[in-house]
DNA sequence: AAGCTAGACAACCGCAGCAAA
DNA sequence: GTTTGCTGCGGTTGTCTAGCT
């Protein structure tokens, strides 16, 4: 315990008074320059004893996450890319709401960040499809379209980046070169991500700088561009993807060109604007999941 | 312009695990 | 062995804001 607090330790109020002065709610800007400043000097930890000699009517509690999730210097803000999301899509398959263990293999990332992506992004694509997030049909979808998808955009990601690019090296693993820039260790216990796993294959030029990688990419896209650009169609077998696919999602028969020009009202009435799926998929996926119910 | 709604994010709460007294 | 306090985690709620009507 560093000087400063144990001089302070002594004037421990009692709980009744602590409590009545309490703070709540969202932190100003003079606490948040009183926590760095308490931290810069005394370090992080014993944060209850913290709250009071930094003069902070908060809780430990409390301090400890606004440093964590918001003050803290590494931590990163801003949106969460493609590859953090196919990350967290994949950590998550495997360890479920694990979320300081997912945070862990994402660097700069909370667990409360990556809690909230999930929360609202992923559970509200389960909700649109009336299943359950846990459910074996959603992790399906996730693993063999979802993450596929991923995939194919960090790649065009990567490619568009090629062509902006003057100094560009051919390479026939941009996507894991890549990612093993992002996350340089391999602390996925063996079962690193690759590409491997979704079948994606890629002999593009490109540069695959780690920068490439961190660039946003819309996610709004025609499903019929993704299968033909990589060959696939619904009804046929192609030998890189339907293996992996399994016939789960692609032996209906469904023409999507035909879903596209049949005005079908209940396309009019999906959220076309999100940046998952798209009405067409959406479309598919509900009927593969009433198909399954 | 005002009101409403949904999404995104920040913060709080309850609980469990752990260590020290 | 029990109690107490601290820390960390996951679930939940609150708040702000942008977009829409």
């Amino acid at each position: 315990m560093d000087v400063k607090a144990r001089e302070c330790a002594p004037n421990v109020q009692s709980s009744e008074e602590e409590d009545m002065e309490l703070k709540r709610g969202s932190w100003t800007v003079e606490e948040d320059f009183k926590l760095i400043d308490y931290i810069a000097t005394h370090g992080e930890g014993r944060w209850n004893s913290l709250a009071r000699c930094a003069d902070l009517k908060r809780t430990g509690k409390s301090c400890r996450l606004r440093w964590l999730n918001y003050l803290r210097p590494d931590v990163r803000r801003g949106n969460i890319t493609l590859e953090e999301q196919l990350l967290i899509l994949e950590l998550h398959s495997r360890w479920g709401n694990r979320w300081s263990k997912i945070a862990q293999h994402l660097p700069g990332r909370t667990d409360n960040e990556i809690k909230n992506y999930w929360r609202t992004r992923v559970q509200k694509h389960a909700k649109q499809l009336k299943c359950d997030v846990n459910s074996k049909q959603f992790k399906d979808t996730m693993r063999y379209l979802w993450m596929p998808r991923l995939v194919e955009r960090i790649q065009a990601a990567a490619a568009s980046s090629t062509v902006a690019t003057t100094a560009s090296t051919t390479t026939s693993t941009s996507v894991v070169g890549s990612w093993k820039t992002v996350f340089p260790d391999d602390h996925l216990g063996g079962t690193q991500v690759n590409s491997s796993n979704y079948t994606v294959e890629n002999s593009s030029t490109t540069t695959a700088s780690s920068d490439s990688f961190a660039t946003q990419a819309s996610l709004v896209s025609d499903f019929s561009d993704y299968y033909s650009s990589n060959n696939i169609s619904i009804n046929n077998s192609n030998p890189n993807c339907v293996e992996e696919f399994s016939g789960n999602f692609y032996n209906y028969g469904i023409d999507f060109q035909s879903l596209e020009q049949s005005n079908n009202p209940w396309l009019d009435t999906i959220d076309a604007s999100d940046n998952l799926f798209n009405a067409e998929e959406f479309y598919f996926l509900q009927q593969q999941f009433n198909f399954n119910m």
